[in-house]
DNA sequence: TTGATATATGTCATATTTGACATATATTTT
DNA sequence: AAAATATATGTCAAATATGACATATATCAA
């Protein structure tokens, strides 16, 4: 049994049982999960970097506190379309954003 | 957004910077569709790459070729999770991914 | 402790994204 | 040239993501 990829898949809030879906996680879902687990790091990072807070950082992206706790928190109901926009509005650059994808 | 706008640049093949003054985007916008401009060209790169048609990457992701057309085509109906699910496919890793976004 | 503020979690109707299909148009091969 | 192959475009039902809401649980100051 591959632990990394559990590993990844339970802090992504995947359930993880002994299902054989688990064992058959490719290397593209696994660099999937493990960019949408460091982008949504990232988002909480700057977000107090900021000293905002979640209904502050929701506003700006027109969306809600509880949509926030979820991208912060990985869920897997949250997009990386939605963790990028996320960086973004919080003035996140493209280069900023690929120096992320590299320091873990 | 204007979603008949921004399809009639990128079936026009604009670039970034005209489209700030013309659409009057907001900096996380332009960054978001800039984006997806960027990976949808390297998907299309890594593909000829890897000597594939559009119907074999369509395999690979489980899609059709017609998605992948869209996707290399920087379609707005095409997300950023598709656009890196792709890339992943095409064996792209995640500090390459992140060289993409520096070089362009 | 209490109250105030911040964050987490669950649900759900709506909105967006998706693969699939048909078909048009290039592009290459013979 | 035609035939074969590759790519582009439009549409749509189904799948997935979304904001909003209720509410639970922290966290912290008075």
């Amino acid at each position: 049994m591959d632990i990394k990829k559990k590993k990844l898949l339970e802090a992504a809030g995947w359930r993880v049982g002994s299902t054989d879906d688990f064992l058959s996680l490719t290397d593209e879902e696994a660099a999937y999960i493990d960019l949408k687990i460091t982008l949504s790091k990232k988002v909480r990072q700057c977000r107090e970097r900021e000293n905002l807070t979640q209904t502050q950082l929701a506003e700006c992206l027109k969306s809600s506190q509880s949509r926030v706790a979820k991208i912060e928190a990985g869920d897997p109901s949250v997009s990386v379309d939605l963790l990028i926009r996320s960086l973004f509005a919080l003035g996140v650059t493209k280069s900023e954003l690929a120096k992320m994808l590299v320091s873990q």
